[in-house]
Order: C-alpha cells, then structure tokens, then sequence
DNA sequence: CTAGAACCTGACGTCGACGTGAGAATCAAG
DNA sequence: CTTGATTCTCACGTCGACGTCAGGTTCTAG
C-alpha cells in the first residue's frame, strides 16, 4: 500500500504518518523510486498508535509499548512500563469523571433556576435559596510538571 | 490573601495566577502598591479552574463556563455551553477507557508468557501459542481537528 | 534603615504533534 | 509523451498554558 492508501483507511494525515515513522513508531520499505511501501497490518498498527495518542500518551511512551505487539513478549521493563500507562490513564479517567460529575452537578442546578423554556430574559429572579451551600471539595489533579 | 499565599494553597505557580487573569478568569483588586489582593474564595475558584484545564477545557471554554459559578443563573446559551463541554468529557472517557482496557489486556497476556517472576533473563521462550490469534477492532478516536 | 523576600510588568522560550508551503521527483492514465 | 495526481525531502509555522529571565518596585523583619 502507498501513504495516501494507509492514510485514508487510517483516517489520519499523511504528514502524520511521515512523522511516527520519523517516531520510528512506523516503518516503511521503500519503492525503486523511494516512495514509501506498507503492509496491510499498517492500518491497525496506525489505528493503534492513534488510541494511545489520544490517551495522552507521548512517542517515546508509545515506542516503548509498541514493541510488545510485535513480539508479544514483555520484558520486565516493558511490563511494568505498560502497567504504569495503566495506571497513569486510570488516574485521568478519575480526574475526568470528578469534573465530568461536577459539571453535572452544575447542570443541574441550572436547571432548577431556568425552568421557564421560552423566557430566556434575564428576569429570572431566583428564590433567595441560601448560597452557603458547602462547595464540595475539588480534585488538585496536577497534569502538568513544574 | 496576596498572590503567593493562594497559589501556595491552590498547588498552582504565580505565573499561572498572572495567566488567568490574564484570561479573564480570575479577577484581584489591587493594594496601594500594585500588588494583587485576593479573597479567600479564590483558593477553591483557582483549584475549580485546574479541574477544568485538566479536563482539557480552554481558557476561552473556562470563561464561558465560570460566570456561572459566580451568578448561579445560567442563560440558555451558558447551559447548552455546560452540556456540550460534559458531552464532550464523556465522550474523551469513553475514548480513554477503551485505552485503558486495551493495555490491561496486554498486560494480562504479557503476564501468560512471563510468570517466572524472578527470572529477567530473556531466555523465555513462550510456548509455540498461534500468534494468529485475530486482533480486536480499535476505536479511530479523534482528538486533533484537521 | 536596610537587607532580603515577595511582587510587578514585559517579553521571549518551550514542547509536542503535526500543518503548511516550496521545489523537485515519481507514478498511473490516456 | 504528456499531464495531473501522488509522493519525496527539507524546513519553518502553530497553538496553548505556562516557564523563565531581566530589570525595577514594594513589603516586612530585625
């Protein structure tokens, strides 16, 4: 198959592809004109590499997992940094769902306030409920490194 | 409260304090001498903002969302704001659970070839299992926009 | 009063996963 | 042979949430 093939059936662009290869997340043999030739099985391999990038993963975290699917033998190292990704993504979905949840929560409440469908006027007085509602306590779910 | 005291108690860098101000997102008035003044409520708005960045909400989304807090009236564009950003939570879950089961089920054929726990050396050689075992669909979840 | 800590305003740097040309070569069809 | 589509290799641009350095001001403890 060509990169525009791949790239279609991927769903991914073509500049993607050149870059994991440039990853060396992908490989490639070559033509006798130098374009680029894969296997089918790059398709899924590629569908693959685009879960875990939209998990969050980095290339050089994906290129330590990668191997296992080709060989499906997990060294030590390789095991314990899948499960660490395991972990690390388990400890995200939390992080999502409290916000999810909370956002929810917001919604919600919302609606106790705007129940009048068509008046959208800003003439909603609400009921003076008591505003010292205990806010619930947040996550300090850290993503980035300082 | 003046600046460091709260990113202290928010887990957060001064520089990111001056950042959402600079988004709009958190307001201060001012000392006599230039410095920001802050009200103890700014603590939990601060760890309510980071929630949301780690939910993989923007500046611009955040902003659209917090007057919300302040005024507990949601107009009906702020609501279908909160909805579709809850939507959009459930759907990167949804994507990063399907992740997270796949590199569990990685893991756990990882652990049939290895269960010599002591043994590291890579003279494990795995039964001659059918490798032609079919590979699971994946998901073409799709973050980036093209 | 004075040293050092904390704060101020710019303004440039960063990092990752590509996007986006530019200019040239290769391939498939008529 | 020609033309248009596809591919090639540099190489710079992007975007967002800050980090970081520079140079100056303000606060606070002794």
């Amino acid at each position: 198959m060509r990169i525009g093939d791949v790239a279609k059936l991927a769903g991914v662009s073509v500049r993607a592809l050149r870059y994991y290869e440039e990853q060396g997340l992908l490989i490639a043999d070559r033509g006798p004109g130098g374009h680029r030739q894969y296997p089918q099985s790059a398709v899924e391999r590629v569908k693959f590499i685009q879960m875990l990038y939209a998990a969050g993963l980095s290339s050089s975290a994906i290129l330590q997992v990668l191997p296992f699917l080709d060989t499906l033998v997990a060294s030590p190292r390789m095991a314990r940094q899948l499960e660490a990704e395991r972990d690390r993504l388990k400890a995200q979905i939390d992080d999502l769902t409290k916000a999810h949840d909370r956002l929810e929560d917001l919604i919600r409440l919302a609606a106790l306030y705007e129940d009048s469908p068509a008046t959208c006027e800003p003439n909603e007085t609400p009921p003076t409920t008591p505003v010292t509602r205990s806010r619930r306590r947040l996550s300090g779910a850290r993503l980035t490194r300082h």
